[in-house]
DNA sequence: GTGGTCTAGACCACC
DNA sequence: GTGGTCTAGACCACG
């Protein structure tokens, strides 16, 4: 375990994503603390330098909270976690509409074929997992 | 006019998404010449060089075909341009489904968000432009 | 109440620079005893370890003197309080020229800027408080 | 030539601070391109990597721009510039009447010393460099 | 040649 | 133990 990482983005990007995702899901509750930028590092197969840009970006955006020489926490204001939950929503949303619409679809469309693939992915919600976007 | 590019991915393959976009749409339809490749690099205002690789890019795609001394053209098999509007579908919707889900939205929400997301941007569709996915 | 700490600096270096104000303010006068590590520790929120560094550094200082088993005392000679006012001072003014100069502002630039700022904090200076100087 | 940076801060932020301020004083013009990352590198005497982190650090905050494969430049756009100009010099103003505030300096006090100062300065101004602020 | 990312390994200050 | 900075050197993709 440990690189399964898109190639077409960094590594750095794509693990500060993830950890939001987590922390939007609730699997990183408010408050907690993240692993050591090390115990990360092994964890994730990667530099700990790599971990350290991922929690400082996290910390820029508010997200994380660094405490000197006790380690990172997730942020506990938790109007901070609801709106890193909308926007998140919201720029997922919107890209995703924006490239709809400039392929032409219209929203019927849109929403028929968002039905047909959730309801294909009832049973198997759980396969779902690596998508390239960038180039290779 | 010419570089409202994101930074965060490479030009080229922007400029490859763009054009998909527009075949798929029917803004460039089967058969249609594209623009040479100098043209091409001034209108968008890049150097020739990324419009080569642009042009190269979607022929390996089968999406263009390339006729010596003649041009580039939007490939005249209507099957291809079906079968493309089918992947580029597909993989929006497949990665948008995927994000959401590791989020914990449940379908309900997904659609719902859509749907008050498409309601508001009933009467200014083209006012949708940029937006960023990578690290800035 | 405890940690209103500027994260680019270390936080025993900010709490020496506080108690060094409320010094040559007069909050804390010659002779004056300064809680107790423990005491202080709790007060500020931080590590015991930490409050006994800013002890030993205002001591290095020469600015407050340790007896044994009493505690740590504002130190009594006055010609050194006022070496301490003028030297912080200096330090403070002659930091703030510097800089202004390297950005270029001339001294009639700068005088008027800090009356107008003056003029503006009038009613309000206690609510000055945080400042960050460093990376964040 | 290349080593003259304070123990006390991080040496990429000195660098973005010093840059910021040749930017203000008008030393980097509007457009200008900055040195190559490693041009710099070298001029400064630090490795690649630390300059790289500067422009980064520099193109968050919008000051610089960079254009991929051609440099770095300065931000063309001249409000952002004016707006730098106003921010930079607020917040040093700021801190240092919140410093003398804290010290107990009256307004009065503050402009007398600072006029002694800059009349102490008048014929020397070019010998003012380097000003330790953190600790040691 | 340009910027950007990553690794490896070191050192530091802080708690 | 923690996070943070820096170096050295490599590799990559873009223009």
């Amino acid at each position: 375990m440990g690189d399964e990482f898109n190639a077409s983005q960094p590594i750095y990007f794509q693990l500060v994503q993830r950890i939001c995702k987590q922390i939007v899901k609730g699997d990183l509750g408010a408050g907690e603390k993240l692993p050591s930028v090390r115990g990360m590092a092994i964890q994730a197969g990667v530099n700990p330098n790599t971990i350290q840009r991922v929690y400082t970006e996290l910390e820029r955006m508010d997200v994380v909270e660094t405490k000197r020489g006790q380690g990172t926490f997730v942020t506990a204001k938790p109007e901070r976690l609801r709106q890193l939950r909308d926007e998140l929503m919201a720029e997922h949303v919107l890209a995703f509409l924006t490239d709809m619409h400039q392929m032409g679809f219209s929203p019927v469309e849109i929403i028929q074929a968002l039905r047909e693939y959730l309801d294909r992915q009832d049973g198997n919600s759980h396969k779902v997992q690596q998508r390239g976007r960038g180039p290779e």
